[in-house]
DNA sequence: GATGAATGAGGGTTCATTCAT
DNA sequence: TATGAATGAACCCTCATTCAT
């Protein structure tokens, strides 16, 4: 506002009062996803972050305790956006997987790093997921028997339930991971399919809930 | 490879002292392919690509031009695989569908290291693909246009072709890329579901031709 | 070198433990142009360069882009000496070219590693040199005008100016050039000759006005 | 002449016999000059003279002892171009240092590698020549003797013998040493100059030999 | 707190030379 | 003899991290 902000900090510079801790650390946080999810854990360098956040690489490590320990929380924090997104309470599949579908291409659209993060660190063997896999073993398996309940009475086919729930998953996901393959694949005087997620996400769920024998809700 | 190779050795000794130039290239592909599915091109470093192919690393250098050359000729060659397991000139969408989506499914298990370096280099930006892409795209719109084909004459239900397409891309690519994730969600004392190949490429296929209103072949 | 520099602290503590960026860069620059003089671009390592300056290698780098950058910026650094020393306005060839043949004495007995760096750039074939080229032709092209002028003028024999150019340049280049050859040449009980650089401005600078036909001034 | 030649013996594949000794020696000489020439002892690399004389790697190790040794070996046949084309027996010392000029210009500009590579040795401090500098001193010593004399005969003025032989040396070895050089200042639109040689050898004879007060023979 | 500087390890690559065939 | 392969040293450079101010 008062004079030009030095190009050193771009994230901070709006404030020229000191940034507090909090401020920088969500700056770090910004920018490690940011890199991360581009570059990958091994491709991405703690200056590239530092730079990003506005610091130079020393303060970075003031504020962080190394580069793996900024990856692990930030993976962590970044799969708790997943959560409770499945409501398997409902006795109606249609609405339940039908809402699924859709939250899960929603956050696909709004937080393509936080997927690509994730999609990298399984590829990369998932060694950081420690503390992740228990917790999503069990909402997995409360998931399934959802599922299965719905078809023990008759209101879906008898799918199987792992499958189902992977296949969500992938198509889903697919639309973050592979941004780029999509826009690739449409290039050229192709205008005429666009990733529009509200359609893209009709389109899905419809695909879905009819492969799985639910009728139109 | 840029330097050229002269097999001199017949076949016949083909076992013998030295392994021969072709199966040290062939020991390099592979190691290549191992560590770059494992850990990506950045963090593949030629020095592990020279230990798992036993060789010292300017031994390697005397094979290859450098990491990212060799990068790029096995992604390209893993690329190769994908070619023609799509019919488009089939008149029975089910047929073609299923055997599209069998056929991957196959690959997936097959070859999941090579499925996985693509889904990394995609990740990346897909900056080596530029050879690839518009074979790709030519591909696609081929198969988009036998799918519309299909729906002008009722054959199956207006789904959008792109999505449909990317839909059994990502579901059969999944349990290459994702072999952890799918291993872990299943870990302990759930051998109830185990990854079966050939059931899986059933469900699957079931899943998706149903849910595109094909009657069962 | 691109980094920018801050110097922190006054100049009154430039004494201090620590000694400042300014001083180690000038300290790298001195040992750059001492490596490069002696070994050429290819024949000196970064290695040698650091230790001369007192650094490690990779503390190098953190001052330096690279070699390649160093020795760009030295040849042109280098090559700033040369200007200006010929005065083409004024109207006395005697003087002119007597202050400039003892100029160019001078600077080669002062600075001879300059010089040397240079004729081992023109000898790599000067292709760092692009941005020196235009503007050493245009000072090259007023000094021939003004000694065709002289002539014109009845004021020196018709020599061909840039001939003579080249010829004064080759000469007093020389002294820095083969400082050893000279050396060597001179070497056992052969006190006689001594490369006394006044008496030697003096001797050329008589046999080449004598040459050009001007009267001892 | 009946098959075209394999491009990677471009020295030898003229004669399809197996060549003697003799000529992969000459072809390897030719291509070690080339080489020195242009990028120094440094900057050679065996590779590159391999390539150059259509041989492999190993093969010419096999001809050579290495590459500091066949460096030094042609910097020895290179410099015995320079023996006897001084007559210091003469008693006209207009035409001694007429033909010595004229000899050392058609040197320069019919063997310039060879100039390149001695001046290349010079600056690299001329550790490869002790056994040229007694043989060259003595060569010095009897010109010396020969221009004192003709001083003291009162033939010439009476310039400093060393410095004329060194200002002869620097000038005519210039237009091997420095061809860029000269091309790039000439280059644009100044077709006025060209070095043309036997013009070139006048002029600097002429030059030359009025400073020393000769008159024109 | 923040900054310039330092450090030690490692990464990719090239090279002169030699070995085994 | 000649060739593919091997070797070990070195070279340029980058990085994550820490130190001293």
């Amino acid at each position: 506002m008062t004079k030009p902000s030095a190009p050193t900090k771009p994230a901070l510079a709006a404030r020229s009062v000191r940034p507090g801790r909090e401020q920088i650390m969500a700056a770090i946080r910004i920018a490690g996803i940011a890199e991360f999810s581009e570059k990958g854990l091994a491709g991405t360098s703690t200056q590239a972050i530092a730079e990003r956040a506005g610091l130079t690489k020393p303060q970075l490590h003031y504020y962080i305790a190394g580069k793996e320990q900024l990856y692990e929380e930030l993976l962590m924090s970044v799969v708790a956006d997943w959560k409770g997104i499945f409501d398997a309470g409902s006795t109606d599949p249609g609405k339940v997987l039908g809402d699924y579908i859709r939250s899960k291409v929603h956050l696909a659209f709004d937080k393509p790093e936080v997927s690509r993060i994730f999609t990298r660190e399984v590829l990369d063997g998932g060694r950081n997921l420690d503390r992740f896999w228990p917790d999503s073993r069990k909402r997995t398996r409360e998931k399934v028997a959802a599922i299965n309940g719905w078809i023990a009475r008759g209101l879906m086919e008898p799918v199987d339930a792992h499958m189902l729930l992977m296949g969500i998953w992938a198509m889903t996901q697919f639309y973050a991971d592979s941004a780029l393959q999509v826009q690739q694949l449409m290039k050229p005087g192709q205008a005429s399919w666009t990733p529009d997620r509200a359609k893209l996400a009709d389109e899905l769920s419809t695909l879905i809930l009819r492969g799985c024998g639910i009728a139109r809700r």
